[in-house]
DNA sequence: GTATTGACTTGATCCAGATCAAGCCAGGCT
DNA sequence: AGCCTGGCTTGATCTGGATCAAGTCAATAC
């Protein structure tokens, strides 16, 4: 984990949904004050129990957010991709992180000060708006992860799973190629299952037609068959 | 569930921690644009997939948030307490409820039209960044329970409950009797157990010494016990 | 007082998914 | 080439917690 100057990062910024609407001279004084961190594959973000010291934006690459227990084994919640923020809830709250962070690849993640967004939010009703949506959306999300946990079986998990990811890379296809954007033990940390377990999922899945696996391609001949198998 | 005339809500809505530092003019008009909901026990105040006409604020009595599986069970996402809002996020989204919400006992409710919690952010920073700083929490907790639920055993989910409990009841007290706040069966949902797991777990806890149960009161002998069988 | 209902307990059995243990295979070293 | 190393699969076994099935014990209703 290296810092270098805050270079050319307003263009960066002003391309991320959270600040695409600010004027241009709040997104020059937030890239002001914030830190380039470059990652390289397995690098570490931040620790569980640190204190946050800024929004954290992904620009590129790809930081999975994960739990680690007391017996080494970890568990993961968020997969976060390019233009995604994290760390809005601990910055508010000044709570230390319950997860740690850490690169799936190479990585570039700007780190906005704490004062800057405090700022914006005091001054700029619509941004906080804006961060209350994100906030909205966030909460929305581990809304239907936890329904999916306490109520759905790990098969279950996984076809949504695939569903989600179809009409994120491919919308509104009848056949679709899901490329799996992590290793499979990480996806199955993220649907709360043993990388063995889902391995046989998968496989027991595509037995029944429902796809076929060629490493981390999903090929998906119906998506409507998949959705119907879980009404 | 009956609604009743917005009579002398102003001083209720007055002494909720989101609104309390909101000037007077401000409390009369949201209680002119707030509905009174009054709920015996097991009236329902919202069925999943109803779209969400405002902001909950419990007045008094208790609500329980609920996910209900195709097979009849529940899982119960959450128990609000008087003074506790909800909803705010499928609020802002736009997006219809994913849980249903049922009181426990007799129950007051106040409904705030979205409108007015709409006008309230884009006019009042300081009320918008309170509301951030509540959706904040509401993440946070999300996240202990996320936690709890993937990588902790259900004895361990009544341990640190019953702790939890224990600081909020009687904080920083050595020994405290813990009285469950609802049914057992809803708290077991609550911590994601069955209600005979939830029945076994503890009463095999209380043989191992950590505390007794009598009917819904638990008698904690030594806070600091418990704490540390949890390290 | 007696039935009824709802909240809880207790025991027996079952199962989804974890864990342990090999083995496999592709890609990056030297 | 040969050798790791890490990601994935596959099989055998185990277990935390669910489910099914009776009770027990109030508290309310009749």
């Amino acid at each position: 984990m290296r810092d270098s100057k805050p270079v050319h990062n307003e263009t960066h910024l002003g391309r991320i949904p959270l600040f695409d609407d600010l004027p241009g001279e709040e997104i020059q004084q937030l890239a002001k004050v914030s830190k380039t961190l470059v990652l390289e594959k397995c690098g570490t973000l931040f620790r569980t129990g640190e204190t946050c010291p800024g929004l954290h934006v992904v620009m590129y690459g790809q930081v999975k957010v994960a739990f680690s227990s007391t017996q080494g084994s970890e568990k993961v919640v968020d997969i976060l991709q390019a233009g995604q923020s994290f760390g809005e809830a601990e910055l508010l709250l000044d709570e230390p992180y319950r997860a740690h962070a850490q690169a799936l690849g190479d990585t570039l993640v700007l780190q906005i000060a704490k004062t800057a967004i405090l700022d914006l939010i005091a001054r700029n009703p619509g941004f906080a708006h804006k961060l209350l949506n994100g906030m909205s959306r966030r909460l929305h999300d581990l809304m239907v992860d936890l329904e999916g946990y306490t109520l759905h079986t790990g098969a279950a998990r996984v076809l949504t799973f695939l569903l989600r990811e179809a009409s994120a890379q491919e919308p509104c296809n009848e056949s679709a190629v899901v490329r799996l954007s992590a290793p499979k033990g990480v996806i199955a940390s993220r649907l709360n299952l043993s990388p063995e377990y889902f391995s046989r999922t998968l496989h027991h899945l595509s037995e029944q037609g429902y796809f076929a696996i060629h490493g981390r391609d999903i090929h998906i001949d119906s998506v409507s068959r998949l959705q119907l198998s879980l009404a």
